[in-house]
DNA sequence: CGGCTCCTTGAGGTTAATCAATCCTGGTGG
DNA sequence: CCACCAGGATTGATTAACCTCAAGGAGCCG
């Protein structure tokens, strides 16, 4: 059911039967199989977009063929909001793994929020959480690699531990696995495949993690965090 | 007057007097001389600010010392618009000249939204342009510096001759200045200004731009714009 | 068994940070 | 008016990070 999905996402979790309902009747559902782009920058753009299942990545193209990938999106995240305000695409996207999207046009959402303005409230804490993180991308980016991967992965474990608001933090378990190719992951880091496995030896050394494959463990939490803040 | 610059911020030009009067009635005016912290990261957070007039900077410590320069305020702008959802500032804010804010208290502001949906349409605008900014930033970082610095010369140039929305972008008259110090340029572009120097030095010998103190000219925008897109 | 793609490893080159002088420039006091 | 400082800005030499190019694995599917 749409409106299951849209209260799975966080942005909208909270509203009400009928609010939910008004929203349901404007989005459009929509599959992307894998690889395919979803939209390109300076496309003109009526719409943006919730992810409900799969992987969607947000880059830059850097003239020269390698990409400058600014987030990756997981499930229950919107994309592309800032078109509520724009008239065309600020980056690129396209779809990691198989995805499933709601189209949500603008225009119709506009006029939502006018009728029911918590939802604009919500909107507004959505893009507030994506400006933090994007501060937090640009402080990573002066970061050397090894610091900046160590963020990424400590980042991953916290995430993965605190499902929800409800619980404590919890710090026992800290296997994680990594979600995307290490070739995708290195353009989210902002570097190279090469360099990225170095790097990743580098822990792996200093016994830092233990790697297998996809699948890590911090070995020692404190050091990685240490690790972190090294310019 | 508070209402008129109110109404001077672009996230607030076009409210009605009356809701503009509503607004004028939470704010509270603040100076700050140059150098001045506003606030600082991991500070608990009960309001935002609208930069009236001076200048002020947006940054993360880098544990050594170094700071990481996120963006510069001007007058019209708002800062810490973030901390409508979160409890705590996600990064330091400091007066770079002598400046007049003013503090705008989340709770006021958010129950004025609910009021006004308006407002929080005209706010989610200003937050959307802000994050194509910070895309833009992250894009920017992966690019050597005299590209990240040519990128920036330019974006200096076309604000300044886009005064509006009203008029054609003009491309005459390609002269500007820089609006801080060498210092605080180096920063904001990531870099120290040793390499600083040198970028504009590249750039000056290439007859790129001409360089005269804080004083600059474009003498070749094509080619500029060029290498303002080289990996 | 080939032919993939992805990842890893190694060698070399380039960019930019660091360290250390030197040079301005504006302000101060003689 | 000039000597003198202090800060920022520049320049040079050195070093470290990391990208590039090139060459192997390692798994996977035909």
């Amino acid at each position: 059911m749409i409106v299951d999905d849209l209260r799975k996402a966080p942005v909208f979790a909270g509203l009400t039967d009928g609010q939910l309902a008004e929203l349901a009747a404007i989005v459009e559902p929509r599959h992307f199989p894998a690889g395919e782009p979803i939209f390109a920058q300076a496309d003109t753009a009526d719409a943006f977009y919730l992810l409900s299942g799969g992987r969607v990545k947000v880059f830059k193209e850097l003239r020269d063929g390698r990409t400058a990938t600014i987030r990756h999106v997981g499930p229950g995240e919107t994309f592309g909001e800032s078109v509520l305000f724009h008239e065309t695409y600020p980056a690129n996207t396209a779809a990691m793994e198989d995805s499933d999207v709601y189209r949500i046009p603008t225009v119709a959402f506009r006029t939502l929020i006018l009728k029911e303005p918590e939802l604009g409230l919500r909107l507004l804490g959505t893009m507030a959480r994506l400006l933090t993180m994007l501060n937090r991308r640009v402080e990573d980016l002066l970061l050397p690699v090894p610091a900046r991967l160590a963020r990424y992965l400590l980042e991953l474990c916290a995430e993965k531990h605190s499902p929800g608001e409800d619980g404590l933090v919890m710090r026992g378990s800290l296997v994680c696995y990594l979600p995307t190719s290490k070739r995708e992951l290195a353009a989210r880091l902002g570097t190279v495949p090469e360099t990225l496995s170095r790097a990743l030896n580098q822990l792996a050394r200093s016994k830092l993690i233990a790697l297998d494959g996809e699948r890590f463990e911090i070995l020692d939490l404190h050091g990685l965090e240490r690790l972190a803040q090294k310019t």
